[in-house]
DNA sequence: TTGACTGTACGAAAAACTTCGTACTAACTT
DNA sequence: AAGTTAGTACGAAGTTTTTCGTACAGTCAA
């Protein structure tokens, strides 16, 4: 059986994730819009796609809207909460939940302009509410 | 061929992380004592183990002395360059590379503390230098 | 020296991922 | 009407990940 929790959907694979962010950016899309998208950036081919959309529709990451002949394809959850849940996975997979231990990686993995920083500390104001 | 890059380790997986966090905290360990470690969480077969850390070895991921009649094993790359490299890969994956998106779903993914936050703006501080 | 222990090596099976080829169907074109 | 085009469905193959069972080798105590 290997079953999964139906409530939820499942940690979607780097294949699957590359769909959803072309989903998310453009709105409901057919298997060819996907495919266009995604065969810029990295050759793929059509029904490549169209089987994962499929694997996809199985697992509940996207809804099918089949009235017309070429089926519509939409994400079903928010990008957001998507985000939410991989970070939130790497967050207890590989920093033992510790927010700001993982906070640390990102600004040291990548050289962080000046423009970032004052944007997350923003985001760090607003959380703290009147505190500041 | 599936052919991977010699020059640098893969991204371990959900299975393989769990081990090299061990390795990390523990210092070089034999099969036994990483067993120990992860049967106490999970319940884990003793060759499943052995078997990762095989692949592990194979892969690049860690080192084995083979000096011992029990082989000891060791993480080869750093802690900090593993979560540096598992941060970078969630960033261009599913972030397009926006450093300051990604802190954004970190602090919305899970309550984080006054201390943790008081951290991070530290982190903040000492990231722009003598800016400020 | 012969068991009982403690280890490693190897093979194999099941699931998940990725990628396509092929078949079939509906619609449009000439 | 017949052929071309645009789609979906399905199956299958190759790879990776995870998990063990079994076989085999060295060690140590009775």
């Amino acid at each position: 059986m290997t079953s999964r929790d139906k409530t939820s959907a499942p940690r979607p694979t780097d294949g699957e994730l590359a769909i959803l962010r072309v989903l998310w950016e453009r709105g409901p899309c057919t298997v060819r819009d996907v495919h266009e998208t995604l065969d810029a950036g990295r050759p793929t081919g059509y029904t490549t796609v169209l089987k994962l959309l499929q694997i996809m529709t199985e697992k509940g990451l996207v809804r099918r809207d089949e009235r017309e002949r070429a089926h519509v394809y939409e994400a079903r959850a928010p990008r957001a909460q998507t985000e939410r849940q991989l970070v939130g996975d790497l967050l207890e997979r590989a920093f033992a939940g510790s927010a700001s231990a993982l906070v640390m990686r990102v600004l040291s993995s990548k050289k962080t302009s000046p423009e970032e920083i004052a944007r997350i500390r923003e985001l760090l104001d607003s959380l703290e509410g009147g505190k500041r």
